[in-house]
DNA sequence: TGGGGTCAAGCACGG
DNA sequence: CCGTGCTTGACCCCA
């Protein structure tokens, strides 16, 4: 079982992406983006490695303007051997990464101009991979498309748009069900009827369900049955409702007891792709839950990223934490990460945020100019006051944090959380 | 016509 | 000049 995440990370240096607008786009501006994301790139695939986490869905914003005709940079050969240099890295960390195409790539409009253009984003997203040195494990993910009033035709288009793709791109495309037209029966039908391998997402299936009297295991076994050994093991989606928003907003953090409840009544051979607002952060938390050899030392550096988050919400719960780590035999994971959702969903206080604040503070207070210590007390002073909000006193010393090269704060949460 | 989804770019403001 | 906060862009379907 392999557990991964989307496209971006929390809280890992180098890793954020550049994009350019359709009118400021030229090829000196293309070219730097290309340079700056690739780079971005093998710094999310480093961290991948480091961390154990082999399953990650890549950027379809990886080159700008990327599927557009503004964009005809042959960036494939121009920077191909960083992107091959990334490749070897990937396959040689047994890593298995995808590709999907948001909302607006539509493969059965009736519209021809938007339907060559879903062909074109594909054909981009497909030399992604392929320039990577992937193989057709490697997937692409698609939803269905528009009903149009005539959903039983709007299928037939998606089946014979189909047809119209190059060979590899049929062998690497895979159909996933939506919240709002196709259920995970119609995806499995036109899955089943194409040949094609189906995803199953979780929440997707609760908010448009096909059938209320089966459960996620049903469908999990059928979709199974559409992947075929080439194909890979079978992969699906999984996420939580976000309690607070509209129906299908994925939640800030995966809860790891519903979590484990799931995972626990399905077959091992099955990789998950978590959709999380918190992105790598929950991947770590769930590989780290299912992990059966895991020793405390993982939790120990968990805890060094989490610890300023904790007392920033409750130290209640830092001491807490900090408890159930002193014995080193153990491996309290559940627990442990269960201790920092509590955490964090407790509301700050103007106390508990100062508290933390002046932790941090204790990291400079030595090193900063007279300028700096000054715009610090005053900061202080008009967030107790209320006149500053929290993130510009958060942001100031993230800053600090930068100048003075203060890595364990730098790749701890404290700043994006 | 605007909501839906998402992030970073771009812009307009305040000090 | 800086930092902050709001709007726009890129994409298409659907009510």
């Amino acid at each position: 079982m392999r557990i991964g995440y989307a496209c971006l990370t929390v809280g890992v240096l180098e890793t954020n992406f550049k994009s350019c607008m359709v009118k400021n786009s030229n090829e000196k501006k293309l070219l730097e983006i290309i340079e700056y994301n690739l780079k971005s790139l093998n710094n999310i695939i480093d961290y991948n490695i480091e961390n154990n986490i082999k399953l990650f869905r890549i950027s379809s914003d990886l080159i700008p303007l990327g599927s557009s005709s503004v964009n005809n940079i042959p960036w494939w050969e121009v920077f191909s051997s960083q992107i091959s240099s990334i490749g070897s890295k990937i396959r040689e960390a047994d890593m298995r990464v995808s590709m999907h195409p948001g909302q607006y790539t539509v493969l059965n409009s009736p519209n021809e101009d938007v339907v060559l253009r879903a062909i074109q984003d594909l054909n981009y997203h497909n030399r992604i991979l392929d320039s990577l040195g992937m193989d057709r494990k490697s997937k692409i993910i698609l939803h269905i498309g528009g009903v149009y009033n005539n959903k039983e035709k709007a299928i037939k288009n998606f089946i014979s748009n189909f047809q119209l793709l190059a060979q590899e791109i049929k062998e690497r495309l895979v159909i996933e069900n939506d919240h709002k037209s196709y259920n995970i029966g119609e995806a499995l039908e036109i899955g089943r009827t194409l040949n094609i391998p189906v995803v199953f997402d979780n929440l997707h299936n609760e908010v448009l369900p096909c059938d209320i009297s089966k459960d996620d295991q049903y469908w999990i076994r059928q979709c199974k049955e559409t992947w075929e050994k080439e194909d890979g093991p079978q992969k699906i989606h999984y996420s939580q409702q976000d309690k607070g928003k509209r129906s299908g907003a994925h939640s800030n953090t995966i809860e790891i007891e519903q979590f484990m409840n799931f995972v626990g009544k399905i077959d091992d051979n099955i990789d998950i792709m978590l959709e999380v607002k918190d992105k790598n952060l929950s991947a770590v938390k769930c590989i780290n839950s299912i992990s059966k050899s895991k020793k405390i030392k993982a939790l120990e550096v968990e805890w060094s990223k989490y610890k300023y988050n904790i007392l920033e919400h409750s130290h209640l719960h830092y001491n807490k934490i900090r408890e159930i780590l002193k014995n080193k035999n153990e491996y309290p994971v559940i627990e442990f990460y269960k201790l920092i959702e509590e955490a964090l969903n407790i509301e700050e206080t103007i106390g508990s945020t100062v508290n933390a604040v002046l932790h941090i503070w204790g990291y400079f207070k030595s090193t900063a100019t007279e300028d700096e210590k000054s715009k610090f007390i005053k900061l202080l002073k008009s967030y107790e006051e209320g006149k500053k909000p929290k993130d510009s006193l958060k942001k100031f010393l993230g800053k600090l944090a930068f100048k003075y090269e203060e890595y364990y704060l730098l790749n701890s949460y404290y700043f994006y959380l």
